[in-house]
DNA sequence: CTATAGTAGTTGCATTTGCAACTACTATAG
DNA sequence: CTATAGTAGTTGCAAATGCAACTACTATAG
């Protein structure tokens, strides 16, 4: 009557899920990666945090914040934001109420990059992705995705 | 009668198709690095590798082959395979046929490490993923996932 | 056989990332 | 107010990755 962590032996089925889900996702990424650069465009995580900025309130928001929504370090932050503004695609400014913060604001140029930048992304996710579903399989799907990212919330909670 | 590239527009379910399944993605192999490490283990990369290996004729594969299985760039797999070589989890030998090609062959101790390392990993996916799903559902959802695979495969036909 | 194109793998250089230590500020305890 | 702990952001250094140029070999064309 054992059973120790011989979990080890998974059925065909969850073994396709997994790696089929590591797979397919890095697939797609990758082909969202390939296509920007071949369009001219920066990373993807450029377009991330750029998106962030222009759906937040102002179009800024503090380092922190834009850690938290693209799971970024916060070292890599500071850099991403540092490369960003760089490119005059953000402004960076002090925080008036907590002297630790500073804000990226998205400017009218960061603007335009993410707008031509999701020209190219959401091309690439409509023929490789989303066109496999119709609706109602779409909906089952995000259902199914929704499960996993329901732990990870209340991790961090 | 205009319908141009205004396909820029997404439902609520297709981004949060999409998001999700990205940021649901990256938290999972971000928590199986972050249990790998905790354990003391390498990346996971490396285990990739080594199960590549473990699981071919011979406990070997020409590192384009790897590269080839493990989506990798053909100067990343030298590096990798540099490393796991440094380590001694496995040996590199000359392709006797093809005087370019490199064979990589895993040894005792890359079987070991890989083992331990499964223990840690397949423990992350089980309880952030798998337990998410019965029986039922994760044929569904792998049904789904391959959908998107199928295109990657005639990609490279 | 010779020339030419293609493939496997490596390497130098630049960029990006991870880690740990650091500064500067805020929050809490006394 | 002072001390102490915690948070936001930065930076130096090491490791990893991307890119392009390179070597060495194989395959094909003549």
């Amino acid at each position: 009557m054992k059973k120790k962590s011989d979990s080890a032996k998974w059925s065909e089925t969850e073994t396709q899920a997994w790696i089929g889900l590591v797979k397919a996702q890095q697939h797609l990424i990758d082909k969202v990666e390939e296509e920007l650069k071949k369009a001219g465009y920066p990373q993807l995580s450029w377009y991330d945090v750029l998106w962030e900025l222009e759906s937040s309130k102002d179009g800024s928001l503090r380092l922190n914040d834009i850690g938290k929504k693209v799971i970024l370090d916060k070292y890599n932050v500071t850099r991403l934001v540092q490369r960003l503004e760089n490119e005059g695609l953000v402004s960076r400014s002090q925080c008036p109420v907590d002297g630790r913060g500073i804000f990226a604001c998205i400017t009218d140029k960061g603007r335009k990059l993410r707008r031509r930048m999701w020209q190219v992304y959401e091309k690439v996710v409509r023929e490789n992705f989303l066109c496999k579903y119709n609706k109602k399989e779409l909906h089952e799907f995000r259902n199914f995705i929704e499960r996993i990212q329901a732990s990870r919330l209340s991790d961090s909670a």
